[in-house]
DNA sequence: ATTCTTACA
DNA sequence: TGTAAGTA
């Protein structure tokens, strides 16, 4: 059996570890979830399990409400901004496998 | 022993 | 907001 997570996503943080970690209170981290910016995982007893995914996004949902952003309007961007960037590294791939197709075809 | 979560009032 | 009961 494979592990079905890799480092970042890996379930790893209590709430009281993440809330200090990123210095924020633990009801922030929850209505970043009850917003729909964070799913995190579970514990058997229903404990939230932060990834580092979870703190990266909820680090800069802090920075973004610091901004004086509504706490809805900071999720929104935040979700926006990180699926920019993993659109970014999408498309590097695929750039990347066609230049690897153009070799195979001139070769 | 203390923290975390949900439910409910 | 606060308390209660069950987790971790």
């Amino acid at each position: 059996m494979t592990e079905p997570f890799d480092d970042a996503s890996y379930p790893l943080y209590t709430m009281s570890t993440a809330a200090s970690l990123l210095g924020v209170q633990p009801g922030f981290l929850r209505s970043l979830g009850d917003s729909g910016l964070l799913r995190p995982a579970r514990s058997g007893g229903g404990h939230r399990r932060y990834s580092r995914d979870d703190l990266a996004r909820a680090a800069r949902a802090r920075e973004v409400v610091d901004l004086g952003m509504t706490l809805a309007a900071a999720c929104r961007i935040v979700q926006l901004e990180f699926e920019v960037t993993r659109l970014h590294l999408e498309l590097a791939h695929a750039h990347a496998v066609i230049s690897e197709l153009r070799r195979h075809l001139q070769a």
